[in-house]
This record gives C-alpha cells, structure tokens and sequence, in this order.
DNA sequence: AATACGGGGTC
DNA sequence: GACCCAGTATT
C-alpha cells in the first residue's frame, strides 16, 4: 500500500514557509485562534479569482483603504468602484461585488453567511470562492480547487484525464485530502504549493514537502500534468474608437452597458469589433476626425482586437450624439479599462 | 457541455 | 509577439 499525502506535513511546511499577504493572518496568529475579518477574505478572494496575487495587492489596499467595512462599499456608487477596479480585468466581477455587498448589508445585516449554501447563493460566489471564505474565514474544513489545487492533485495522483473532464476526479482527490484541523490554514497551504513549488512549468520536486508521495514525481510526469483539452485559435476583430477633445480640456467619454465585454465600465465611444473589418457606423460628435498612424492593439480571453484610433478638437458648444463630455479634472485614466487606456496614450502621444 | 469574460507573466 | 494561466455566469 503506497503512503498517502499528509495534510500534517503541508501544514508543517505551511507554518515555516507560508507567505505574506495583506489579506492574510500568519498560521502562529491563527492557531491562537485569530480569525481574518471575511469582508476582507471575500474581497480578496473575489480580486484572486484568475488573476495573481502580484496584480491584486495594489487594488485589495485601495479598495480597503476606501471601503473599509461591506456596509461602506454597498453604499459606494457604482462608477467608483468600477474606476477602482479599472485595469484588473473580468469587469463582472466589479458589478457582482457591488450586488453582493448590498444583498449583505440589506438583508443579511451586514453578516456574511457561514455555510457554503448560503455563501453560493450570493453573486459573484461559486463553488472555489464559497469554500474558500468558508475555509479561510470561518475555519470550516470545506475543499477549496482551484487551478493550483487541481495541478497539485493531478501530479499527486498522476491523473491524465484531461481538464474539464477530470474536474470532479480532482476534486474527489481534494476532499478526501483535506483535515478537520486547521483546515484554513490548509486550504491557503494547498494554493501556495500550487503557486510556489508545483508550478505549471519547472515544477520544484526537490523542495516539495510532498515529494515522497507523489505519484508524478515518482513516473517523471509532473512537467505534463494536469492535461487540458486544446484551446482554439484567437481571432483578429477589428474596431474604432473616438476621442474628442473639447477646446477646455473635456473629453467625451461613454459608460457602457451592464452587460458583456467591458460591461459598466468607461470607454471611448466608437464601433463594434467585428472580424475581417471595422463595421459601418458613424461618429459620436460632429467634428474632423484624425486618425492615429499607429492602432492600439489588445488581446482578450476569445480574441485579438486591432483598435484604430480617431481624434478631434471640437468647440464648446458642439452637442455629442453619443456619450458625455467628462471635464479634464474629472477624469483619471486609472478609471479606463486597459484597451481604452491604450487608446488614450495613442492620442496623448500626439498631443503633448 | 460550451462559451463569454481581462490582463499579466514567461519564453 | 505567441503562448500559458485561471472562476463564475450564462446558455
């Protein structure tokens, strides 16, 4: 019979090598029965979800710093919490962070849920997010899997069934692994392995606490696990933008639609991105429009986007047919999500 | 079961 | 630049 992975020994790893986030509370402090306040583990969590913890460190101390408690973010307006979101990407997740902070402090009393029922009804939670608040903030021994999770248990198990199909296999690998002890701590173990030492590529065997039960580790398989089934070819769309600079500086600017690419966010008005060519549409406001020489462009999850850029000074009382004049002290590029930002610095590199 | 939905890091 | 990474909602 071959040795199963230890929880123990991840945990003992854990409290030697665990490492330091803003969100986080140090294992010694946890065994002391220190818990993390879960506003702070669920903003965390929802800002981690495909994104690294180098990217949202940044944006987890501003959103604190500005919204210290759920009730403070519920009553946020919606274009600052989406501008202080703006360049972390999945917008959707912006949106549904502001309906579930308000779901909180309407009807629950300011109170997150602590079972994974109640966690999962809540927008923007699923089922990795659920056990991780549950886990994290409440010490409950729920399995969280994420992509860290499932490449650690993948190499553990040595499991070439190819992702998503192998999905609840690895999932039942998880569950089965996870203690009734500590299993906060745990769960941000399993993920920092994932992270630090069974990495995707250049996996660190040497170093891994659990080298000896590893069945990967053991065949030479480690580097080709976990298998996924092939992604398709990204596309080239095509699109243009408008930026109109009004003679006192105003830009002319639109809020987008709730729902799909960019949903709620700030952006410069212009065409759909469709493939093979820019579609036919016309110009937000009356004006002679200059094109950029060079095209800002962008790649998103399904495709590439080629963005020509067209600009304009217009006079001060030219009425826009689409979107707002937003008054240059008003505006912050920091509030664009990234291919509007590099729309802008197109404009801005001809106009300084 | 498949698709929509960003942006950053690595090579 | 091409390629890799990774949760939730919707359909």
């Amino acid at each position: 019979m071959r040795e199963m992975p230890q929880a123990s020994d991840l945990l003992e790893w854990y409290d030697a090598h665990a490492r330091k986030m803003p969100w986080r509370i140090a294992p010694a402090d946890r065994m002391r029965g220190v818990l993390p306040d879960p506003y702070r583990v669920w903003l965390s969590e929802i800002m981690l979800q495909q994104t690294t913890v180098a990217a949202v460190k940044d944006y987890f101390e501003r959103f604190t710093a500005r919204w210290p408690t759920i009730q403070a973010l519920a009553d946020a307006e919606d274009g600052d919490v989406m501008g202080e979101w703006a360049g972390l990407g999945y917008y959707a997740r912006a949106r549904n962070l502001l309906k579930c902070a308000r779901a909180i402090a309407t009807d629950l009393d300011g109170q997150f849920p602590d079972t994974m029922e109640g966690l999962l009804a809540l927008p923007g939670i699923g089922p990795y997010t659920a056990a991780a608040i549950s886990s994290i903030a409440f010490d409950q021994p729920a399995t969280v899997v994420d992509g860290n999770v499932e490449r650690v248990m993948a190499r553990l198990f040595n499991e070439h069934t190819p992702l998503p199909e192998a999905k609840p296999i690895l999932t039942d690998f998880a569950t089965n692994l996870t203690p009734q002890q500590r299993p906060g701590d745990y769960a941000q173990a399993v993920m920092d392995l994932g992270a630090t030492i069974c990495t995707p590529r250049n996996p660190a065997c040497g170093i891994c606490v659990w080298r000896s039960p590893c069945l990967a580790r053991e065949l030479g398989t480690a580097a080709e696990l976990p298998q996924k089934t092939p992604k398709k070819p990204k596309p080239i769309r095509y699109g243009t933008a408008y930026i109109a600079s009004r003679v006192d500086g105003a830009l002319l600017l639109e809020r987008r639609p709730d729902k799909g690419l960019l949903g709620g966010m700030l952006g410069w008005p212009g065409s759909d991105w469709t493939e093979g060519e820019t579609p036919p549409h016309a110009a937000p406001i009356r004006a002679e429009w200059k094109t950029q020489t060079a095209e800002a462009r962008h790649t998103f999850t399904h495709f590439h986007l080629r963005l020509t850029v067209k600009t304009s000074l217009v006079p001060m009382d030219r009425e826009p047919k689409i979107g707002e004049f937003l008054a240059l002290e008003d505006f912050r590029p920091s509030d664009l999500p990234t291919v509007m930002r590099k729309a802008f610095d197109l404009y801005r590199n001809v106009n300084t």
